[in-house]
DNA sequence: TCACTTTAGTATCGATTCGATACTGTATTT
DNA sequence: AAATACAGTATCGAATCGATACTAAAGTGA
């Protein structure tokens, strides 16, 4: 049997393990756990559809009433926001604080994995994403859980002009950086996937 | 900036939390977390050398007193043993207890990553684990942790004969099979990373 | 040989995470 | 209007986790 998926498997787990850590560590000056980082990461990055306690759960693989409280306490550092969704007032909608957004700029989160790829040519880090994504939508399909993904590979995007796109499923018109924001909505459009989208 | 490696970031946070909730899962019937389950998988892996709470703590990145309450339920549970060191009286050696083999053998934490990447060309695998190992090498380089890895691309690594081999840091002759295993005193050899050496 | 230091691991504590369950309030269906 | 489904909250108890203090074995060096 091969075993360089196992190996891969083993990458990737470690790689995961040592991120964890460094959130650890940038949000131990806030009195942050992990997952308070991981929590407003996701939220700069995630589109209007998918600013929610329920999608933040999915992404996490937490539950609803573990998300809750996460939530309760960045709000009460004013780290996030909170209010009703117009629409179905069952839902509330997430967004970054100005304290959150400063938070997230200060700290960098980022920072330690940018500067760990430094040396990878833009070809293998683009394999290695291809390998991946297909790794994390197969095995999304199997669990039946929400994909996560941007416009450019979803089912549902439209391009209505240069420059005017829309998303099929909820008829919305989307701005050009919008369609660059993680959605839990995605679905994968047919064929291969193609990276050149994500320029 | 090129953003490719923050797409890549995403994929290995992404998948992580999915192999965490997977070890989540695996390990709900016999009441473990998912560190525990990790502790076996990474035990049913380590050489002789790192077969002992610090560097099973240095691998997941958690602390000593983290590690040693883990470790004193895997040890009630008796899923591994734990012995003294010979030589140095300090150190605890781990190992899987008949029922820890069992445990790894019917929960099979690895068997949903395997067919999530069932698909996925061997080469683009290799290419993958290159690409991830390259930045798993660079991050511990700048943060100074212990870089695990297996013999064959090992600094420290001597092939004696055909079928014998050695490990020059600690001086012990090694059989083929234990030559696979994970180390926590790996140092990457001068030169390219080469991934034949994996077969 | 005898202090001094370092090192591997344990013990204990308190803060936080997490899942399970029950609950509230809103939307949807019949 | 009643029944059901759904998003989120509240609360509880078990488990994780880091910090600190501790034990015991090695190493160091006069």
């Amino acid at each position: 049997m091969d075993k360089h998926p196992l190996v891969l498997l083993e990458l990737v787990e470690r790689l995961g393990n040592l991120m964890r850590s460094e959130a650890r560590r940038v949000g131990a000056d806030e009195q942050l756990g992990p997952v308070h980082v991981e929590a407003l990461v996701y939220l700069s990055g995630a589109n209007r559809y998918s600013n929610t306690p329920q999608a933040l759960g999915e992404y996490l693989g937490l539950t609803k009433g573990t998300i809750s409280q996460s939530l309760l306490l960045l709000d009460r550092r004013g780290l996030i926001e909170r209010y009703q969704d117009d629409i179905d007032r069952r839902v509330v909608r997430l967004r970054l604080s100005a304290a959150g957004e400063q938070f997230l700029h200060e700290a960098q989160p980022q920072l330690a994995w940018l500067h760990a790829t430094r040396d990878i040519s833009p070809n293998r880090i683009r394999n290695a994403v291809s390998a991946l994504r297909e790794a994390l939508t197969t095995f999304q399909a199997d669990n039946e859980g929400p994909p996560f993904g941007t416009c450019p590979s979803c089912r549902h995007f439209e391009r209505l002009s240069a420059r005017a796109y829309r998303c099929g499923l909820m008829g919305d018109r989307l701005s050009g950086p919008e369609t660059r924001k993680l959605c839990w909505l995605f679905e994968m459009k047919g064929g291969v996937i193609d990276d050149e989208d994500l320029e």
